[in-house]
RNA sequence: GGCCCGUUCGUCUAGGGGUUAGGACGUUAGAUUUUCAUUCUAGAAACAGGGGUUCGAUUCCCCUACGGGCUACCA
C-alpha cells in the first residue's frame, strides 16, 4: 500500500454550481495529492440522467481552473484511465452487478416504486433488508424459474445487494479513527439500477478499483453507506486495494442548524457558490464567490482554515504553503459553521498582501464595466497601491479609485456648506497660485505650503482640509489628501478645485 | 423512530492530567489618521451536565443532554 503512487479523486455530480463543501473536497484532495506527489482526478459522476444538468461539468471545470486545482487527469485533459464519465462508462457496471449476483451477494428485485413507498408509508421503520426482503419481490423469494420468466420478460428490475446478517463492518477513517456499523441496520442498496445505470455505490467502488484510487475523501454524509462500499470491496475481491478513507466534516449554516445550502447564501445575503451558476431552466441566478470580488487566494484560504490548522498561530496560507504544511491528522472532526465576516477578513488580507500587477487586470475590469476607462497602467499600478488597503471586495475599488480617473461626479456639499465663507473661496484662488509657481509638486511640501498659506489668511488649516478633500474626492474617504492632489498632477488638480468652488460658492 | 458521527469564547480554532485555557473573526473602549479605511493598544467572552479513574480532570472512561448526518432505482 505505501508504496503505491497516491491517487486520489473528486467525484462531483454535474447536478448544479459547486457548493463551498464541494470546493473544500477538491482542495484537500488536491493538497493530500500534491503534499505526497500524487495524482488528482476529476471523474463525473453522471449517473443520474433525470438530475444532470447542462453545463454543469463546464461550470466545475470552470471552478477548478479559476481555484488552480487544475486535475492530472480528467474528462477533457483525459488520461490512462479514460473515460473519466460514468454515463460513458455504463457498460462496464453490469459484469460487476451480475457477478456479485452469481456469487450470492446481491439479487434482482422487481418490486416497483410504487410498491416500495407504500411499504415505506405503512410498515414503520421499512427498511429492504434482513427483515423483509423474503416478502418481497426479488430473486431470493421467488423460485428460480419465477426468475427466470420475469428477466426473459425484461421486467424492469434492479440488482440489490445483500447485506449479510449479524456482521460488524470496521474500518479505519483517516479522520475519525475507528468506525463501525451493523449490518443488520444497513439496507439492500440498489447497486444497478432499473436503466442498467450504477448507483453511486456501485460507480463508486468500480470506478475507484479500476482507477487505482488509493485514498478517498468525501463529506461526513457519506459515512452511513460506508459498510456497503466496504463489503463491495471484499465481495468484489478487492479488499487489498481498497482505498483509505476520510470523511471530512460538514460546513454548517451559521445561524440555525443543518447543513449550509443554496438557499442558505440568498436568505442571509452570502455567496455558497464558488462562481455565478444560472439555471438555465428556472433563470434563476445564484451567486458566487469570484463574481462578488473574491480572490482565489482568499477563497482556497478560508475554505482551508475550516476544518483544519497547522497548529500555529497563522491563518494566512498560499496554495503552495498549504500543500507544504497540510496534514490529515490535523483536520477537525466536527462540522463547522461557515462565517461570512471571517470570508470577508480572509479577502482583505489578500488583497493587501497582492502586488498592484497582480491586481491590476481585474481593478480595470470592475472600473471598465462602470465606464472608467484606464489609458495609463503605471499611473492605475499607483492608484492600487495607494487604495488596496481600503478594499475588502474587489468591486470596492471603483468606489476607492474612480475619483482617480475622473471628477467627481457629486459633492458631499453638506459637509462644507455650512461653514463656507468667501475667505475661503479666497484661500482656494490663491492656493492655485501657490501650486501654478510652484516647480516641484510633492506631497511633503504641497502639506507644508498649503498649511503656511492658510496662516497668512488666518485660517485653521483643519477648516480647509476637509473641503479640499471634497473637492478632489467628492467625499469623506480615501487616503491622504496631500497623496492624491500629487498623483492627479498639477493641472488636474487645478481643474478640480476651479470647478468646486463653483459649486460651493453658490 | 433507528443507525452513525460529533461537542473548548457568539463564530473558526490551539491546547491537553497540574496552564493566568492561547490565537483569529466579530464586538467594546482608546490611540494614530485634521476624512474614511488600514494600523496599534486594551477589554469582555469558552472547556454542555453527571458519574467514575486519579493526589489532581477541561484533557482518559461511562452515561445523559444537545448538535449534525443518513435512513431514494440522488449523489
Amino acid at each position: 500500500m505505501s508504496d503505491k503512487k497516491v491517487r486520489v479523486r473528486f467525484a462531483p455530480s454535474p447536478t448544479g454550481g459547486l457548493h463551498l463543501g464541494g470546493v473544500r473536497t477538491v482542495l484537500f484532495n488536491y493538497l493530500f495529492a500534491k503534499k505526497n506527489g500524487g495524482d488528482f482526478v476529476l471523474r463525473i459522476e453522471d449517473t443520474d440522467q433525470s438530475r444532470y444538468v447542462e453545463g454543469a461539468e463546464q461550470y466545475i471545470l470552470d471552478c477548478l481552473e479559476w481555484c488552480g486545482l487544475t486535475p492530472d487527469e480528467s474528462p477533457v485533459a483525459g488520461g490512462p484511465f479514460a473515460p473519466y464519465r460514468q454515463s460513458e462508462r455504463k457498460s462496464l457496471y453490469r459484469e460487476y452487478a451480475e457477478k456479485l449476483v452469481r456469487e450470492g451477494h446481491a439479487y434482482y428485485a422487481f418490486d416497483t416504486t410504487e410498491e416500495l413507498e407504500q411499504n415505506r408509508k405503512e410498515i414503520p421503520n421499512f427498511q429492504y433488508g434482513q427483515a423483509y426482503r423474503n416478502s418481497l419481490r426479488n430473486s431470493l423469494s421467488l423460485k428460480e424459474h419465477e426468475v427466470d420468466l420475469l428477466l426473459d420478460a425484461h421486467t424492469p428490475h434492479v440488482i440489490r445487494i445483500k447485506m449479510p446478517a449479524d456482521e460488524r463492518v470496521s474500518f479505519n477513517d483517516m479522520i475519525r479513527g475507528h468506525v463501525s456499523f451493523e449490518t443488520n441496520q444497513v439496507d439492500d442498496k440498489v447497486l444497478l439500477k432499473a436503466d442498467g445505470m450504477p448507483t453511486y455505490h456501485l460507480a463508486v467502488v468500480v470506478d475507484d478499483y479500476l482507477m487505482k484510487i488509493t485514498h478517498a475523501f468525501r463529506g461526513e454524509e457519506w459515512l452511513p453507506s460506508a459498510p456497503v462500499h466496504l463489503l463491495l470491496w471484499e465481495y468484489l475481491g478487492w479488499k487489498a486495494e481498497m482505498p483509505q478513507w476520510a470523511h471530512l466534516p460538514l460546513i454548517l449554516k451559521p445561524d440555525g442548524h443543518g447543513k449550509l445550502s443554496k438557499r442558505d447564501g440568498a436568505r442571509l445575503g452570502f455567496p455558497v457558490y464558488a462562481m455565478n451558476w444560472f439555471d438555465a431552466k428556472t433563470g434563476e441566478l445564484t451567486p458566487g464567490f469570484r463574481e462578488l470580488g473574491f480572490l482565489p487566494e482568499a477563497f482556497l484560504n478560508l475554505l482551508a482554515t475550516l476544518g483544519w490548522n497547522d497548529g500555529t498561530d497563522q491563518e494566512i496560507f498560499s496554495l503552495d504553503e498549504l500543500v507544504e504544511k497540510f496534514s490529515l491528522d490535523r483536520v477537525s472532526k466536527a462540522g463547522a459553521k461557515f462565517d461570512f465576516e471571517k470570508a470577508k477578513w480572509f479577502n482583505a488580507e489578500w488583497i493587501k498582501k497582492s502586488e498592484a500587477g497582480s491586481l491590476k487586470s481585474e481593478v480595470k475590469r470592475i472600473l471598465g464595466d462602470k465606464g472608467v476607462i484606464v489609458t495609463n497602467d503605471d499611473y492605475l499600478l499607483q492608484v492600487i497601491d495607494k487604495v488596496k488597503d481600503r478594499c475588502v471586495l474587489l468591486p470596492d475599488f471603483y468606489h476607492q479609485s474612480a475619483y482617480f480617473f475622473e471628477q467627481p461626479k457629486e459633492y458631499d456639499v453638506n459637509s462644507v456648506k455650512a461653514k463656507w465663507t468667501d475667505a475661503k473661496t479666497e484661500f482656494f484662488n490663491a492656493f492655485i497660485n501657490t501650486i501654478k509657481t510652484t516647480e516641484t509638486f510633492e506631497p511633503v511640501e504641497l502639506e507644508a505650503a498649503f498649511k503656511a498659506l492658510a496662516e497668512e489668511k488666518a485660517i485653521k488649516a483643519g477648516e480647509l482640509m476637509l473641503p479640499f478633500r471634497i473637492m478632489l474626492v467628492g467625499g469623506k474617504f480615501g487616503p491622504h489628501v496631500f497623496d492624491i492632489a500629487v498623483l492627479l498632477g498639477k493641472d488636474e488638480t487645478i481643474r478640480r478645485i476651479e470647478k468646486a468652488l463653483v459649486v460651493f460658492g453658490s
